[in-house]
DNA sequence: CCGGTTTATGTAACCGGTTACAGTCGTCAT
DNA sequence: ATGACGACTGTAACCGGTTACATAAACCGG
């Protein structure tokens, strides 16, 4: 049987008050006492329940995290950073994943509510308002992505990475630049065409028809191998890094030469972005950090310290690399990758 | 203020009692009663407090996970299985990471121990009794890797692993293979360096001397360097995937042709190792499916289904792949990979 | 029509913490 | 000497669920 505070006051000989001052250092006990008790305690190896104090206490200084998938390197960064920001104000981390299924989104919602003080999800739905709205304000919640809805929101400038990505782009001297989606429905990858359109637009060119994927890898796999059959362009611009790689491994699969032949660019800079050959240009998200911070604001709320209506744009940088050199020039790319702060 | 279930039975003119039967259905309740119950509570957006329930209960629905980082793709895939495991099992994830202090690890399963049924604990050290005494037998635990210790355990078999990759460099022609170890203390890493050793007395080569490593990508990088400067060796084996990958970029960089002037291979496969250029030969574990499988097990212990001292060997495979190719030997790689299980 | 069983529901005692309130005791200024 | 005050500690009422036990109503065969 676990060891109860009244084991405790029993043992040491005490009321169950003193025990629970003397644990919370919440009001005075008198030093033989405090000693005393935290002793026996210590003894007995006697853990708090969880439960019975979050019932009196009313709070369970724990934040649920509820993210669309745990696939690839994005979201290993976003919870490294989310562990981060939980770890450094002393709170727990309830993880889960809705796969994508916006009615699973809801359910968990409903059964992580009880068990949190707040909540950091990531809705990549446009309709984040069904998501935000099975809340109904009745926790503190920060979105991480997404549109409309209650809430904080976090987000990152889309178009503007976009933006800078496709300028990038035409300006190594690509002019027929194919885009590879996100999901329809996906405000993030929305956003990011929108900014790809805007710059063509400036240039006064027509983009081609859009490539739809679905931020996986292997759908950009699929693109890659589309494109072959479709007509090559000049230049790939993914909406995600992952999707990418995979049209970069459908490219070198095909014995072309990236960026001779054709060339690539991505979004998010994951750590693999770098890694891989060539290296890949695209618009990096200081991922972890984003993670970090949705979860110290996501305390603060609780706290009261925060305004619940708070908004936060993340700025991109568009990171050059290898993988967006001009057509035909093979020269060496720049042995760094230069570092452009967008805006 | 929250609705409880005392406002609950008001709205629907009933007893507490009657409520939580018909929400819980453990017991009978007439069909109108039901419907109406269920019909109110559905209204009001009631939702049971956890806390309360855990305290009645005396169970929490919630399996806690302990790893040691949270950094890469291994750690990626884990977490995807062991949500896939909860998920499955319909309980709760609470994540943490010790970030290699073991000071840190136990305190963190001290706070973790109320809010759950049951743990899992990946330890890297050698002394995982120090974390499973933490705890000493009082919720069920599911250790992953590590050498002693109560509780159940899941293993890969490193040595088998190591063996089988340490083999098919000395198969391809390479007499001098280098190791790069994960940190001094890590037991996975050692039964690597035991399975590289015996291969080697098998051929009646003597070995390298090992150089340390701590399984991040950098410190392959630096491992690599060093190699280059002190006498390049034929083949490299990396006590995982991570470090093969900066081992490899260290000799990329260097101008060095793998495998033509140099073969690598790792262990893990973790999804990258078949993206890059060359992809990697390694000892792949199905990551994922060991955090599935974990939380499954754990969960089934809870549940009293499911002995507590059970152990779980996870055989890796050889997955051959392009990086190991025979030395001066530049033909083309077999386009598939070949997948071979170990023993 | 009646004792016995089944079905449906209510009452209240838990589960294990926190804390308002009350009480005791020693100190000190008056 | 005494009333006020502060320091310390104990009693018991919460927090919001679950469920053993009691009770009432309905149904049954004889």
């Amino acid at each position: 049987m676990k060891v109860t505070i009244r084991d405790v006051a029993r043992a040491a000989d005490v009321s169950v008050a003193t025990v629970s001052r003397a644990l919370n250092g919440t009001d005075t006990v008198s030093a033989d006492t405090l000693e005393h008790v935290l002793k026996i305690a210590r003894e007995m190896d006697f853990v708090p329940h969880a439960g019975a104090r979050s019932l009196s206490l009313r709070r369970t200084d724990t934040i649920g995290v509820l993210l669309p998938d745990l696939h690839g390197e994005y979201f290993s960064e976003l919870i490294r950073g989310l562990d981060l920001g939980a770890r450094g104000t002393g709170h727990h981390l309830l993880l889960s994943a809705s796969h994508g299924d916006i009615a699973e989104a809801v359910a968990a919602l409903r059964t992580m509510r009880s068990r949190v003080d707040g909540l950091v999800v990531m809705s990549p739905f446009a309709d984040g308002e069904s998501v935000s709205g099975a809340l109904s304000g009745k926790v503190p919640l920060v979105m991480i992505g997404g549109s409309e809805g209650a809430g904080a929101r976090f987000s990152v400038d889309n178009h503007a990475g976009a933006l800078a990505v496709t300028r990038h782009l035409l300006e190594m001297g690509h002019r027929d630049i194919a885009f590879v989606s996100g999901p329809a429905d996906n405000v993030d990858s929305r956003e990011r065409l929108r900014g790809y359109r805007d710059a063509h637009r400036e240039a006064g060119i027509a983009p081609r028809p859009v490539v739809q994927g679905d931020f996986r890898e292997d759908s950009g796999f699929e693109a890659g191998t589309l494109l072959l059959s479709n007509g090559l362009p000049d230049a790939v611009f993914a909406a995600n890094d992952a999707m990418a790689i995979g049209c970069l491994r459908a490219f070198r699969g095909a014995g072309l030469s990236v960026p001779g032949d054709v060339a690539i660019a991505g979004f998010d800079d994951i750590p693999m972005a770098r890694l891989i050959e060539p290296a890949l240009t695209t618009a990096g998200i200081a991922i972890a950090d984003m993670g970090r911070e949705a979860i110290e604001l996501c305390v603060a709320m609780v706290r009261g310290e925060a305004e619940a209506p708070e908004r936060r744009l993340f700025a991109p940088t568009l990171v050059i690399r290898a993988s967006s050199g001009a057509k035909q020039e093979r020269a060496a790319p720049p042995s760094r990758p230069i570092r452009e702060e967008v805006r």
